[in-house]
RNA sequence: GCCGGCGUGUCGGAAUGGCAGACGAGGCAGACUCAAAAUCUGUUGUGGGCAACCACGUAUGGGUUCAAGUCCCAUCGCCGGCACCA
């Protein structure tokens, strides 16, 4: 009889084993194929790994394994992404450096990690907030700088009232803060920022050339919002100024019965003094001012407004002289701020005329009557009281157009994008400097390469200030430096870097991650780029990963890397909840500690079961009994000792299933679908039991398909079976087609399609043969008269009759 | 509102258009035990029948097909993302 199972002896045996023996140790070696698998690093947070945790990690595990028994070279590496508010905030609160909460939190977090057997290359380890990396994070922004990609700029962001902080756009979700849920004001300040912009156009194409799931290459192009239309210049009535909008629907400018600028339109307070009702508009503008974006989104369903007396537009094609309105639901931010309203074809033009008692004039017919139902179908409407556009359909109409205006140069063909610059600034302590000081005479310089790492100084207190400046500026040894232009006073920038900064490039360092000379050597890059697999949360597909596609197609303009994409697939997974199906959070009572779980029923057991889960890239919730029936398996997989004989080779009876088992565990473990893949192991063991014999052939195949699950525990019987060598070290196990496919089939035989008997038979046998033996079979279900007889070969025959 | 995704036993979930419910959990019955736990064996969609068997079943209503959970149309519900982007 085989010992009892104890996995907390395994586990640590195999984890001592691995370390001493350099287990996962990636080569240098770089004539062998390489495979690159990453997953996203995590911020070590002060309450330690979470079961969400082991998700991706696991599943990348296996892949990582079972690509090195598959004879690749296989960098997976494991990193901190270090930097961010709350160690910050539990820095300032407990009077500790955030550099200490740092490493001790990154301690906590490595021990987790290893318990659960990862073959992460620890020797590759980066954090983000040690300067021999943040080093290079500051030379990446030096290079965005001189390549005139960041820039300082006055501007209104998001300001979150908690932390003290502003934000990105992305960080703002309803109207609060991503992080702590306060309310986000707008407040103008000076703030660096990235053109991300630029890189629209390239963001949006690059995607056609990588393998992302859907739904994350969909997010990524919404986000960006490309949109393709022009921008119309109308005149404004015995004014030399014109009104420039935008639009993507020039089909329909015959239709345009008034136009609306926004509230902050520039061209409002150069004509103030002619404007006859000027307090009612100064009211107005104060009251959008007043309100936040989201307010101003929320309040969508009623349209507000004031027209301008005073002040009237022409339509360019037509001459007709039309109203002009301010209303705050057109934005300063997107376009031209100026919009022509076209009511008959734009709902919230429609609702806007509707309550100011507009003119609607249909000029795309095919819908209702505009007057009483807004038509926006461009597929299938035909121009109409549109002149010589008359009879075109919108396609034909938008292009006829835009050759007219251009012509006639009142407009242009134009494509505008949703997504903004991006706000690079944050005014806290624990972020990478930026290493940029600003000089009277010379204004913004960059410090010299030489220089770097910028070190983040020591400060009394970390505490941010309520005036909008980062802690460091009381630092003034720090702060007052000289010019390394002329060499006069000048003082450092003070604000720090966003989180996002070290976490847009880390992927490139793991490559060579000690490299002093560069952020990754030439040869370095060129062999492990791009990473082949990236498996992340779906949080940050707007996020990282377009910002860190974005910084690996400035460095490929920049002949740093050698490829235009950083991830050649990204994959994502879905959320752990608690039993009750809600979000883990101390609050809900729900939170599962992976700790205890390796514990009780051991690493291999918390990571069988998270595998098996359910769908991987579904959210799924926790159940302690599902733990429980993974580590029953694990047991029956452990006592399969005892029914072991010594042949060698697959027993004849079991030789199919065993092929079958390995064709399906290899293209699952591919696929995602690791669920499918252990039940299919699951029934194999059944099976094994099932005839009360496993061959020791069967075994060694059995503990090689499951050694990336369960790495721990394969690994031990290996041993005690007396194999050769380790199981990392086997290759993985091949299968034979052929021997996939059974000799013998059951197929079902239907009437109707309703089955009613089944038949065995073999697998080559004729069409002739088989239908004939089904007939037999359900001789006497035959009753009426045969019209039609099916049969598809080894699954089913089909006999309908009348 | 727009764009994705989903809807299958008591539960988590399987099913290249071809015998729905693999695998796991839970339940029930039995074995072992003084007893319990653990373990093992059997059973477990619903309705009817002693039975072999019959009928019905994948959100709802239609359709295509010899055959539909799977394809098409409509409806309802849930989840996620975007949201006055002109």
């Amino acid at each position: 009889m085989a010992e009892l199972y104890n996995h907390r002896e395994v586990e640590t045996k195999w984890q001592k084993v691995w370390d001493d023996e350099k287990a996962f140790k990636t080569s240098e070696d770089y004539s062998k194929p390489k495979y690159y698998a990453l997953v996203e690093f995590p911020y070590p947070s002060g309450q330690g790994l979470h079961v969400g945790h082991p998700r991706p990690y696991t599943a990348l595990d296996i892949v990582a394994r079972k690509r090195r028994m598959q004879g690749y070279n296989v960098l997976y590496p494991m990193g901190w992404d270090a930097f961010g508010l709350p160690t910050e905030n539990y820095a300032i609160q407990n009077h500790i450096h955030p550099k200490i909460v740092t490493e001790n939190n990154v301690a906590r977090f490595k021990n987790q990690l290893h318990s659960l057997g990862y073959s992460f290359d620890w020797d590759r380890e980066v954090n983000t907030t040690d300067p021999n990396y943040y080093k290079w994070t500051q030379w990446i922004f030096l290079k965005l700088f001189k390549a005139g990609l960041a820039y300082k700029s006055e501007m209104p962001i998001n300001w979150c009232t908690s932390c003290k902080v502003g934000l990105a756009n992305e960080e703002v979700v309803n109207g609060v803060c991503e992080r702590c849920g306060s309310e986000v004001v707008r407040k103008v300040k000076s703030q660096w920022m990235l053109k991300i912009t630029e890189y629209a156009d390239k963001l949006i194409e690059g995607l056609d050339g990588v393998d992302y799931i859907e739904k994350v290459k969909v997010s990524q192009k919404n986000w960006i919002g490309k949109s393709t239309g022009a921008e119309v210049d109308f005149s404004i009535k015995d004014k030399e100024d014109k009104l420039r909008i935008y639009t993507t629907r020039c089909d329909t400018l015959f239709g345009v019965t008034y136009m609306v600028v926004s509230p902050e339109h520039p061209i409002i307070d150069k004509y103030r003094d002619e404007l006859k009702n000027w307090d009612e508009i100064s009211a107005y503008r104060e009251q959008a001012a007043r309100k936040s974006d989201f307010e101003r989104a929320e309040l969508a369903k009623e349209k507000t407004g004031v027209k301008i007396d005073g002040m009237t537009a022409i339509n360019p094609v037509n001459n007709k002289e039309i109203p002009i309105f301010i209303s705050d639901y057109v934005l300063m931010s997107y376009g031209t701020g100026a919009i022509m309203a076209v009511p008959a074809h734009d709902e919230r033009d429609w609702d806007f005329a509707k309550k100011f008692g507009l003119p609607i004039i249909e000029v795309v017919a095919g819908g209702k009557n505009v007057q009483e139902e807004v038509y926006t179908d461009v597929a299938t409407g035909i121009l109409c009281n549109s002149g010589f556009l008359d009879g075109l359909n919108v396609a034909e109409a938008k292009e006829k157009m835009i050759a007219f205006l251009e012509e006639k140069g009142i407009g242009t063909a134009k494509t505008n994008f949703k997504l903004r610059d991006w706000v690079f600034s944050r005014q806290r302590y624990w972020g990478e400097p930026i290493p940029i000081v600003q000089c009277e005479k010379c204004g913004y310089v960059p410090i010299d390469e030489s220089e770097l790492p910028l070190e983040l100084p020591e400060v009394d207190s970390y505490m941010p200030t309520d005036n909008g400046e980062s802690p460091i500026a009381m630092m003034t040894d720090w702060v007052n430096t000289t010019c390394p232009c002329c060499g006069g006073a000048a003082k450092r920038e003070t604000d720090t870097m966003p989180q996002w900064a070290g976490s847009s490039w880390y992927f490139l360092r793991y490559t060579d991650p000690t490299n002093a000379e560069a952020l990754a050597s030439k040869e370095a890059l060129n062999y492990w780029m791009p990473v082949d697999w990236y498996n992340g949360g779906m949080e940050h597909t707007t996020l990282h990963l377009l910002y860190s596609r974005f910084w690996h197609k400035f460095l490929y303009d920049e002949k740093v890397v050698p490829c235009s994409e950083p991830y050649m697939k990204r994959t994502s997974h879905g959320m752990i909840l608690g039993s009750n199906g809600e979000k883990m959070s101390k609050s809900r009572g729900n939170v599962v500690n992976p700790d205890d779980i390796v514990r009780d029923y051991g690493a291999d057991t918390l990571r069988t079961y998270e595998m098996f889960i359910g769908a991987f890239d579904l959210s799924a919730s926790w159940s302690e009994d599902g733990v429980k029936g993974c580590r029953r398996f694990l047991e029956r997989v452990w006592k399969l000792q005892d029914i072991m004989t010594d042949d060698i080779a697959y027993s004849k009876d079991m030789e199919t299933k065993m092929h079958q088992t390995i064709k399906k565990v290899s293209n699952d473990f591919e696929n995602l679908k690791y669920n499918t893949a252990i039940a299919a192991m699951m029934a194999l063991i059944n099976d094994f039991y099932k005839k009360n014999a496993v061959t020791k052939g069967e075994f060694k195949t059995l503990l090689t398909l499951l050694n990336p699950v369960a790495p721990h525990m394969t690994e031990e019987l290996w041993q005690i079976t007396g194999f050769e060598g380790k199981v990392y070290q086997t290759t993985w196990p091949e299968y034979d087609e052929a021997k996939t496919v059974e000799a013998t089939v059951e197929i079902a035989v239907q009437i109707n399609g309703k089955t009613k008997a089944t038949l065995v038979i073999g697998k080559e046998d004729a069409k002739e043969d088989v239908i004939a033996k089904a007939k037999e079979a359900i001789a006497d279900k035959l009753t009426g008269t045969i019209v039609k007889e099916i049969y598809v070969p080894g699954r089913i025959v089909n006999i309908v009759q009348k």
